[in-house]
DNA sequence: CGAGTAATTGCGTAGTTTGCTAACTATGCA
DNA sequence: TGCATAGTTAGCAAACTACGCAATTACTCG
């Protein structure tokens, strides 16, 4: 099982719906049949995947009466952020002269 | 299987040896061996954890006699900080915020 | 209490991932 | 040709993941 934390959140990430909660989430607190919605999906499927975003610290549920209000929890993406800054810095420097090397390369052999 | 490109990335990333594989060739390339010495594991299982990462398109392997130079790829991190990126702003608006509900929180409730 | 809504848990199934060892391919060099 | 080095593939077991259906918990309201 992987323990750290960063694994888990990228792990957690490596999903579509669970990408799509998050961005519903972006825009506000939901319930979970909120959030089941607009997937093709039987809603313990969802209830998963939140739970698997809770655990990665993503997603935090609340409780009033018997919804569960779900909020985006920014720590863990603050991390992930942080882990890919210097990634982001190597290819802003990279880039300019990638983008050389290609224009060349297109020069020699159209597209 | 998953075939959409950020979740292929993601996936690859939920791995601290996989992580620690990009950091190094983010130093300039390696080859497999030179990439295999500082983990704890068989050749064999770095290979593949390898082969995760050039599936995902974070890793190209040249051919060099014997050897198989290994060079960092921009995209699938470019894509995946692009995916981020909005996620940041929202960070940015609303972790002001967020801090003086803390502290208005633990006035109430201190920890 | 009983009915209804919200959400989770249990269980079974299917497929994927990860690690190992052993065996293999590919290249260089004497 | 024969040996050493670099790396991949095969086969296996254990662990994890994702899904659905059915049952269960938790709460509200009449």
């Amino acid at each position: 099982m992987r323990v750290d934390t960063l694994s888990r959140t990228f792990a957690a990430l490596a999903d579509p719906t669970r990408r799509a909660i998050l961005s519903r989430l972006a825009q506000g607190p939901a319930t979970v049949t909120e959030l089941a919605a607009p997937h093709a999906m039987t809603l313990p499927s969802v209830s998963r995947h939140l739970r698997v975003l809770e655990t990665a610290g993503l997603v935090v549920k609340g409780r009033e009466a018997q919804w569960r209000p779900c909020t985006l929890a920014p720590e863990p993406l603050v991390e992930a952020d942080e882990w890919m800054a210097p990634y982001r810095d190597f290819f802003a420097s990279r880039l300019p002269r990638l983008a050389e090397v290609l224009r060349d390369s297109s020069e020699r052999n159209p597209t």
